[in-house]
DNA sequence: CGTATCGTTGAAGTTAGTCAATTCGAGTGG
DNA sequence: CCACTCGAATTGACTAACTTCAACGATACG
């Protein structure tokens, strides 16, 4: 799953030119590559974009874009969990999305970030530098095409989620989340299991879906006393998908 | 409440060559090019683009889209407005957008619809078959660049909605989106006024920014009692523009 | 002029938020 | 190995904000 090559990139300085530290072979078959936008390269293309690459690892918490500041890197997230978020005057957060490994951080190609990024857990990504990357993409109008179905879809997501944020009570938010997580897990992973993990505090998943951490836990505590789900360390098992599926479905 | 199905969405016989009902000379000098997708086309692209094309009008509450159903037109909206939504099973509804003159409905290029859309009002739009749209875009990745672009803008738009509808008070939410409306007329119209038009009923403002019509209601009317606003027919004029933008500022 | 639809307003009811106390668990040092 | 500490999670009592339900008023339209 790591390339071998890896212990010597993660602490090295981050300002070297990446080609002459990372060759990334490992890019050639990753695991990721079929959900990641780099299934719309062929080999030769691959090899050239990972030229442009950098394999980095970050720190739980530690930061890698901050809400209207200048960020010259795009990343493609490999391992681990990456959060999105606003940063409201008054203290508060609203998390707008959890980044796991496949997806693509930077999507915008704006020059300045729309929102904060940091990590949920240690993690890792391939760095790119936005520059690089849009004249890559300049010439790769299939890679272009890639990165629109993304841009589309989570477009969508964010959309979906907006009706759990309009219209849904605290039980049925708590439900769709921990259906969400399953499902892109599984997305990734290959086969889905009825153990979703959930890498992120309560903290993080109040800010995600709309309320506070006392009415989430209230929530997961009483789903549990009902035999819905079982609290287990970083995660959740369903107990009864069927019925969690219908009480999400029936609003 | 909402869509009845037996609506059909082009009572125009879909397999006449549209260029023949259409002939669209005034693509060429139209008010929307700079803000819409066909701005990225120069003009002999513009004409071929124009063929594909075929203007319809929309009355008041007719449905463009309906949510998981085949959809093979996109469209350009040239006038009027778009509500984009989702319907619930038990009958309620969440807005997740009001698409304006200059906005495309269709972004995702799926085969099925992610979303309802219907006329808010009486609107007009060009619309594409989809799979001759597709064709086209695929010869033309600067249309390409563009649609990615208008993509991640309506994406960055969503999650801001997202960090409003998950953490903003009634009050908040509705000077949101008085500035949001001010802003997106003024975008088009070139010049911004303190009235902004309203062409949606306060049901539709309640769905869209998650609260019910009579908390838009009342949130309105005290707003107007401690001048901050004036209601007026199909809009409202924003007072005191300094303090309503730092009453949303500060959450 | 009657009817239908939309918008406004009042009173009562719910839901989730707030604030604070308590528990739990991982990590630390004696 | 146990006591201590710190942060995260849980839980309870109370409150605020919004919803619900229902009545009423305005406006448009045949």
């Amino acid at each position: 799953m790591m390339p071998p090559s890896d212990a010597l990139l993660l602490d090295a300085p981050p300002d070297l030119p990446a080609a002459l530290l990372a060759p990334q072979a490992g890019c050639m078959n990753c695991d990721l590559r079929p959900v990641s936008i780099c299934g719309a390269l062929v080999d030769e293309e691959l090899a050239e974009l990972a030229q442009l690459s950098e394999r980095r690892s970050f720190a739980a918490r530690e930061v890698l874009t901050i809400q209207g500041d200048r960020s010259d890197v795009v990343f493609n997230v490999l391992a681990g969990t990456i959060r999105l978020y606003s940063l409201l005057p008054d203290g508060r957060r609203q998390i707008v999305g959890f980044l796991l490994p496949g997806d693509f951080l930077g999507l915008s190609m704006e020059e300045r970030s729309p929102f904060c990024a940091d990590a949920v857990v240690d993690s890792r990504a391939c760095c790119f530098r936005r520059a690089g990357f849009q004249e890559f993409l300049d010439r790769k109008p299939h890679l272009l095409r890639r990165l629109h179905r993304a841009a589309v879809q989570e477009m969508t997501m964010a959309q979906h989620h907006l009706v759990l944020l309009g219209k849904a009570r605290a039980e049925v938010r708590v439900l769709s989340f921990l259906l969400h997580m399953r499902r892109r897990w599984s997305a990734i992973g290959g086969r889905s299991s009825v153990t979703v993990p959930l890498p992120m505090s309560r903290q993080d998943i109040a800010d995600y879906i709309g309320l506070t951490i006392s009415t989430v836990s209230r929530t997961l505590t009483a789903l549990e006393r009902d035999r819905r789900i079982l609290i287990v360390p970083d995660g959740v098992r369903l107990l009864d998908l069927p019925g969690i599926e219908a009480s999400v479905a029936g609003g």
